[in-house]
DNA sequence: TCAGCCATGTAATGGGTTACATGATTGA
DNA sequence: TCAATCATGTAACCCATTACATGGCTGA
């Protein structure tokens, strides 16, 4: 029964952090933020605008940002928030004190691919295809990125996680591939023995239509 | 104006397609569908206990699955669940026709390695080495999975599946050894030239203990 | 005797998405 | 003239997690 230490920082989720970890770069409005997160964090965090809009006013009522609302002629009124002193170390706090553990990835596609033989080989293997295909855009699309960044000490660490995403699309790509093969090579197999194992719906069974 | 298709299928979350998927595995109760999730699909979906018994009662109320009393003598009474024809017939319609892109990996860690400019850099690396160390527990384990159940023909697609772990697996130790090799350069670079990019916190500021 | 399995849930909370709403300005 | 941008939000919904609750049986 060790003593609970005194509850001083509030118990927030990893979107406030994350909201709070982008106003270091300087103040912004909701919809700026919006727009910096999107190609930012964006390729691995991605929150709803009410959402986002929402967090900064919490952030704001935990006195962890500054709300300043700004009239402008031209253009409707607009509120910034920049990071207070305490939100920055509430920041810092949670940057070295939250575990980190590796997260599952969390697929649509992994669940589909798990209950494959469920479906018709052809269209199994057209969703692979479709991956692979969708694997290699996004590849491209992070290889120019590095491309534009790779050179600015300021962008260092946001650099790291571009590579993080290179990374894990070069694995989608060979792994979808080696899904293609695989699956190949048993065709070949069931046809020099036993039969294919895609399980046809039960005819004559809930046939509503 | 399209006229809209009438509306035969009800939008449920993937979660339920994930249970009514298990259960064509045969039927089982919420505490076996509990375990077995957790040893099949738990790599890249987990729901929670309460959860689960919640999405096969609406399973059940769709009339996708058929819910049977069992009275045990020795044990708790249980309620075993099956597949029915409709069930099997949505779950076959969704795996072809929910369409698929490449989700984003959603991690706390890499948030944490974009926001890496505010923190001590033996924090840092502390965290990455962490992160690798868990990643190769996390690839060894899948390993030793993949020898139990690589020649079981049954469970090809299961096993198609355990691959991708492994390569994401694999691209996550591949990436944190990047991320130190990256790290220690720079931190010979600076020796040589500028000063340390770590921002210090703001002294005096806030500083409330 | 005591932890752990078997077996099922309720309640509370909250994280997050989607849809809806408004309305002026600017550039093609 | 028409779509897009700027700018902010509310309302509704629901997916999902955590904590709480119960209680008998089994094996170390």
């Amino acid at each position: 029964m060790a003593a609970e230490p005194a509850k001083q920082e509030p118990k927030l989720p990893t979107t406030s952090f994350a909201v709070l970890g982008l106003l270091t770069f300087g103040e912004q409005s909701g919809y700026d933020l919006m727009k910096f997160a999107h190609k930012s964090i964006g390729y691995f965090w991605g929150p709803a605008k009410s959402h986002l809009y929402a967090e900064l006013r919490r952030l704001r009522d935990h006195g962890y940002a500054l709300e300043t609302q700004v009239e402008q002629a031209q253009r409707p009124d607009k509120r910034v928030y920049s990071i207070t002193p305490e939100g920055e170390r509430a920041l810092r706090t949670w940057l070295e004190t939250a575990e980190v553990a590796p997260e599952q990835i969390k697929s649509v596609f992994t669940l589909k691919v798990f209950f494959g033989a469920l479906m018709p080989r052809e269209s199994f293997v057209a969703q692979v295809k479709e991956m692979h295909r969708a694997a290699r855009a996004h590849f491209e699309e992070l290889l120019a990125i590095e491309q534009s960044i790779k050179d600015q000490e300021s962008l260092f660490f946001p650099y790291l996680t571009l590579k993080q995403g290179l990374a894990h699309a070069e694995a989608e790509i060979r792994w979808t591939e080696q899904v293609l093969e695989e699956v190949a090579n048993r065709e070949t197999r069931e046809h020099q023995g036993a039969d294919s194992d895609y399980q046809e719906p039960a005819s004559g069974l809930g046939t509503a239509k």
